[in-house]
DNA sequence: TTTTTTGCAAAAGCTTTGCAAAAAT
DNA sequence: ATTTTTGCAAAGCTTTTGCAAAAAA
């Protein structure tokens, strides 16, 4: 199982593996814009229709997360292999991960007792870095 | 100090009203075009884009909270005097508001551990609720 | 050959903005 | 008289979609 795999009913395009692969040349969040422009600087250039419908796909697929900035803008990362949280600088967009069993037993637990099922949940924390600060 | 009350330099006009009494009609989260809709039922008409400067304005003086769906929709909702947590359903939009002193204090001590500071955060409980469930 | 994918351009949907008229100070 | 706010229509943006050509199975 090599990091550029696929998963279920994708066809393995020049493309897809173009956009897999920019995926994976870094660690924080992008935008598909972004990540469209990045292409075309390598030399291996994707439409943005293209983009959107693969990251679209790799977030349906779980293989890589989606979130939404404040301006509501999808931005998407490689996924690491636990389920974890985001640290994220307000001012240069550094990203910790951190992990938080805790917030999972008590997120699974509230919605038991309000007779909710089948839970998942998002946690984002936002905070100014020490090199911001 | 009256609910309808508003901050700082906002002119109090009947506009301004209109869009905080009808924050008060509901206690969960909708879009501005859905508050646009609902003032002009109520017979009191106010421009679309005088509902997204006003709620915009609401949101950044803090009297209002301001969420993303996941689709990135902006949707508004009157703050309660806490802050505070939403579990919602997936299906049906059903919202319980949940406090959670753990995780406020497990953001902050996660923060400080890397050096961060001014922590803010956003959780989101989603799930199926009993009735939809 | 049959099915999926691509790319382009057009459309969609939410939100913002320019500007002159109206309202508040 | 000044300054802010409104409403409309016109952009602006990100994202989605239709469709014929290209690629994969």
């Amino acid at each position: 199982m090599t990091s550029t795999e696929q998963s279920g009913g994708m066809r393995p395009t020049k493309q897809r593996r173009a956009v897999v692969e920019a995926m994976e040349s870094f660690a924080d969040f992008r935008s598909a814009q972004e990540i469209h422009e990045l292409l075309g600087e390598r030399g291996e250039p994707v439409g943005l229709a293209t983009v959107y419908r693969t990251l679209q796909r790799l977030a349906d697929a779980g293989e890589v997360d989606q979130l939404r900035t404040e301006d509501g803008e999808a931005i998407y990362r490689r996924c690491s292999e636990t389920h974890h949280h985001h640290l994220v600088c307000r001012e240069c967009g550094a990203t910790v991960e951190v992990e938080g069993p805790a917030v999972e037993r008590w997120t699974r637990s509230i919605a038991a007792e309000h007779g909710y099922g089948e839970v998942s949940h998002t946690l984002e924390i936002f905070g100014t870095c020490a090199r911001c600060g």
